[in-house]
DNA sequence: TTGTATGCGTTATCAT
DNA sequence: ATGATAACGCATACAA
């Protein structure tokens, strides 16, 4: 077992644990001497700091955690592996969660990392699956707890939290354009579920892009789904049965759209011909598909990047204004793939 | 900013904080009407316990961590997720660890661990890129520091670590013996880096799979690649280009078979027709191509299970049969995919 | 520059 | 069942 201590080293090296203890930290001056006494030392027997005891009494950990909410979305681990990166080059670690989309799961990893003293958080925030108004209690404590804090993908309004997100207005305003040019009225939305602030965003913004091209909006053409594969497929179903036929849909992210694919290609529907489809996250499987999906896709990589800078300003910062961190991001539309075509 | 102790709980109770702290941690014996004021005091004062001080004291964190080789890759996301659930069903957290393929962040984070004293480890092992040889330095720290420690999916021969791994041999066998049914002769392979056991392991089991099947193990029909999807490109390339002119491929992993499927496409190779694919793999961007990609896949929920027991196992025994935890899983081949038809 | 002594928040020991 | 106190490993104020 490693039991060996700052104690040991100083030992080893013919010095005090407080002399040990500046070389090995680095931070106060020490004679060149004892400097290379200690750090042999400390080689020697293989010493390894214990980050409990040093962050006890220096109330530093040097690490941040993201939760994320689904980690076998490749969206969200491709923003995973950014936050990452960019953090690392900030000299802190990263510990990554998981909420799987659930509440629960969420407030344990916080609890986890709250105890554990984490110098920041980066969240993608659960709402309450039954409610979406209330942050769950857990949130509520991490907030009071004064823990630096920032949200990034989603939101929750009501917390007042700087915010990396995306505003979809833009691409979904040239999607919807490109579809009409190509002559589609019917254009129906799979989307994602109402507590997450994502979902809503794009829903409305789909609802302007109609309006701002003259369709008319049709609420019955919009489908609620929960940003899993189960329900992109049973949106697959539901639009092949909606009785205003629509021509083309546009679907609220890459595992819903990997359901609904699924579903049509088993239903003898051809991509691109019978219908028109738009996806938000371009994902490998987008474009693996046949013909390629036409998609709407982040800029992850900054994000992340956003993301990071954000909390640290935060970290630095006691009081910072709230709405210099509300950071919109773009999503760019790339629709020259054959999966939309003109429509009826 | 949260600053509530123990002794703040204790005050606020009118007891001693070591009647606290047995309250709170629920170990020791305590009275009804003690328990009661406690609990009540630190829920009114939104107590966080802090983790730090407490493993300091106890040298337990119930905290493991898991190292990944690559987060984006959805084979690994699915096994950190198994690995994740399994772990909450025993009470422990898990820190999920991206060594991006490269060996030093490998080591970065397996130092942040041991410094944090995480009870136990799960590692997919990177080999060093150099020399495959010999595991580095810091992986041997780990292993002489007792940390209980797991390998899976990947292992480091040299360590006698118990690992949860798999054998590829019945999946390729099968997989050859349907092509070669088929009319395949020359079947090329697209493998992994030498310094990854499952790249050994697969190419291994491609040769033999090969020879039990009567046809000419060909050294020239092997490729050498990374894992990642730029040199499964680069494969594809290679297999267009090669003398034999090679009528089926199997590529060890999915970023490398997106790779290739991606070039093949933009050269008017129809997979299916002109070439037999089969990957390893079963991701979402496999079963959208088109034709789907026939696949060897593994059970990656079971491996992940088993890595978390055979974990318990180190971390309850102090010697434990090292030969006890050799597992090995077999993946199962799925070849009625249309990516393989009968060849010249 | 170095050593001594103290404290970080918690749990364990030893009395009572 | 409870309280006083030491101890976990490290960093730092203060003294030398």
């Amino acid at each position: 077992m490693n039991a060996v201590t700052i104690k040991d080293v100083a030992q080893a090296a013919g010095v005090s644990s407080a002399t040990a203890s500046r070389v090995l930290s680095g931070h106060s001056a020490t004679s060149a001497e004892s400097r290379e006494k200690v750090e042999a030392a400390a080689k020697n027997l293989g010493f390894v700091p214990n980050a409990q005891a040093r962050s006890l009494r220096s109330t530093k950990t040097d690490t941040i955690a993201l939760l994320i909410s689904d980690v076998r979305n490749p969206y969200f681990s491709d923003l995973a592996h950014a936050v990452e990166q960019q953090a690392l080059e900030a000299g802190m670690m990263t510990f990554i969660g998981n909420a799987n989309e659930d509440s629960e799961q969420q407030d344990k990893f916080l609890a986890a990392m709250l105890s554990r003293r984490v110098d920041g958080l980066i969240v993608v925030p659960q709402g309450l699956d039954e409610d979406s108004e209330h942050p769950s209690e857990m949130m509520q404590r991490i907030v009071s707890s004064g823990t630096p804090l920032v949200f990034v993908d989603r939101t929750l309004p009501q917390l007042n939290i700087p915010s990396i997100s995306a505003s979809s207005a833009t691409a979904l305003n040239e999607a919807i354009g490109e579809l009409k040019a190509l002559g589609h009225q019917n254009i129906a939305f799979l989307g994602g579920p109402a507590h997450a602030s994502t979902a809503r965003e794009r829903h409305s913004a789909f609802d302007a892009a109609l309006e701002a091209n003259g369709l008319t909006t049709e609420k019955s053409l919009h489908f609620a789904g929960d940003f899993r594969a189960a329900s992109g497929a049973d949106g697959a179903h539901w639009v092949l049965r909606h009785q205003l036929e629509p021509t083309a849909v546009i679907i609220a992210d890459a595992p819903m759209a990997i359901g609904a694919l699924t579903v049509w290609r088993e239903a003898g529907i051809r991509v691109g011909a019978d219908l028109s489809v738009i996806a938000f996250d371009e994902v490998d499987a987008m474009l693996m598909h046949h013909p390629p999906i036409a998609t709407i896709s982040h800029d992850l990589h900054s994000m992340g990047r956003a993301a990071v800078t954000a909390l640290q300003s935060v970290m630095a910062d006691k009081e910072p204004e709230p709405q210099e961190f509300i950071s919109q991001f773009t999503p760019r539309a790339s629709l020259a793939q054959a999966s939309v075509t003109p429509g009826a």
